[in-house]
DNA sequence: TAGAAATTAGCGGTAAACCACTATTTAATT
DNA sequence: AATTAAATAGTGGTTTACCGCTAATTTCTA
C-alpha cells in the first residue's frame, strides 16, 4: 500500500515540483493538493493523509495554526514541514507543535523522498543543515529551555511597523499608545526572538514570516 | 518549431515544477537546467535557448551578474527572470540591464505559460502585481531618474555586518576602520536604497538577495 | 474565581543611530 | 592628464534605540 501524501503548499511551482519528483517513486501516491488554509482543514476532516507536507506560508492562515489544529484533532497526520527559511526558533516552534519533520526547500529529490518515507514509517526528520543547528542550540540553551517564542497581537502589530520603518514615536502616535508602552512592546520582541537590534527583529521577521 | 527553454535554479522543487507544468506545453522544449552560475555561462557558450527562466539566487553568482553577463555577448537570448522577491527596485535593476520580463515565484501555470511565450515574441512581460506597482513609481520620481542603486563592495560588507546585528563599532574594529567612516558608508546606504532607517536597510537586503 | 498573561505607562539612564557637512587619498575610467 | 568614483576620516550635533526597573489594569484561562 502506497504512502498517501497531501501537499499543502499555494506556488504552482512548488506543488508541481514536488508532485514531479515523487513520480518515479511508486510507493508514494499524492493524494490532494491544497492551496490554502481553509481547504485543507476541510480536507483532512474528510480525508487524512499518511504524510502532509506543510507549506510555511499559506495566504489565508500561518503553519504553525494549520499544524496546532490539525494534529490536535488528527494526531495520526505526520506533518512534514516545507520551508524555506532555516530560522531555528521557527523550526523548534514547529515540532514542538508536534511536526514530524522540516525540510528546506533547497532540498533535492534523494533528501525529500528519504524525508517523507521516513516520517511515515514513524521516525523525525530534520533537513541536514539544521540538525546542526540545532544541536548548537541546545548546548547555547542547556539551563534557559521554556523560551516563549509565541507573539502577542500587540507586539505583531508593533513589529509590522517596525519593518515599515516606523520610529517608537510613530509607531505610539499610529496605535494611541504612550511612547513607554511601544518601547515595551518593543524589548519583549527583542528578547523573545532573541536578537540583538532592530536589524535582528526584521531579519527573523521576514525570514519566518512572522508577520 | 518549438521554444528553447533554459532553467537556471539551483532549487530541485522548482525546476521540476517548472517542467512539470511546460510538460503539456508541446510548442515549449525544456532544453537544458542549470543550478549554477558556472555551468549556465559554459552552457550558454555552447548552446543558446530562446528563453533563459533565470533566478535571482544562485549559489555562486547573482542574477545581475549573471544577465549583463549573458546579454553582453549573447544578446539575442531573451531572460525572463525568476524571482520571489517583488522589491523594485530590483525589478527595475533586471529591466534596466535588459531583461525582457520579471516573473514572480508565486505565478500560476497559465501565467508561467503566457510569460514564457510572450517574451520569445520579441514581448517584455510583468508578473501583474510589478505592473502597477512600477506605474505607480513611475509617478513618484518623474524627476529623478538617475538613482545609483549600485552598492560598493565596502557597502556590501557593511550591510552584510548590519544584517549579522553588529553595530557601527563592531563593524569598525572588524574591518580595521573609523568609527566615522561605518557611519559614512551607513547612510550611503541608506540613500541609495531610499529608507529611511536599519529596519528598511535589513528589509531590502534580505528581499533582493543583496548580500 | 484565582492565577497567569497581556497591555498599558512610567522613571532614569546609556549607547547607538542618524544627519549634514568638509576633506584627503586612492583607484578606476575616459 | 583629467575627471570621476570609492574609501577613508573628521566635527558637531540631534534623535532614536536600548536597558532595567516598577506597577496598575485588563483579559484570558485553568
Amino acid at each position: 500500500m502506497p504512502i498517501k501524501l497531501a501537499i499543502a503548499d499555494d506556488h504552482p511551482i512548488v506543488a508541481n515540483g514536488i508532485c514531479s519528483i515523487l513520480r518515479d517513486a511508486a510507493h508514494v501516491e499524492v493524494t490532494d493538493i491544497y492551496t490554502n488554509g481553509n481547504t485543507l482543514l476541510k480536507g483532512i476532516r474528510e480525508r487524512q493523509p499518511d504524510v502532509l507536507l506543510l507549506d510555511m506560508h499559506l495566504p489565508d492562515m500561518s503553519g504553525p495554526e494549520l499544524a496546532a489544529s490539525i494534529l490536535k484533532n488528527y494526531p495520526q497526520v505526520r506533518i512534514l514541514v516545507l520551508s524555506s527559511s532555516d530560522v531555528l526558533f521557527l523550526v523548534k516552534k514547529m515540532l514542538k507543535l508536534g511536526c514530524m519533520g522540516y525540510l528546506l526547500k533547497e532540498s533535492d529529490d534523494v533528501t525529500i523522498l528519504q524525508a517523507i518515507e521516513t516520517v511515515q514509517k514513524g521516525g523525525q526528520f530534520l533537513s541536514p543543515a539544521l540538525n546542526q543547528q540545532l544541536i548548537e542550540d541546545m548546548f547555547r540553551n542547556k539551563k534557559s529551555e521554556k523560551k516563549n517564542t509565541t507573539l502577542t497581537r500587540r507586539e505583531k502589530e508593533v513589529l509590522q511597523l517596525i519593518i515599515d520603518e516606523h520610529t517608537n514615536q510613530e509607531i505610539a502616535d499610529k496605535l494611541f499608545l504612550s511612547l513607554h508602552t511601544v518601547e515595551n512592546h518593543r524589548i519583549s520582541l527583542l528578547h523573545k526572538l532573541e536578537v540583538k537590534n532592530t536589524a535582528g527583529l526584521v531579519k527573523v521577521a521576514l525570514q519566518t514570516g512572522l508577520v
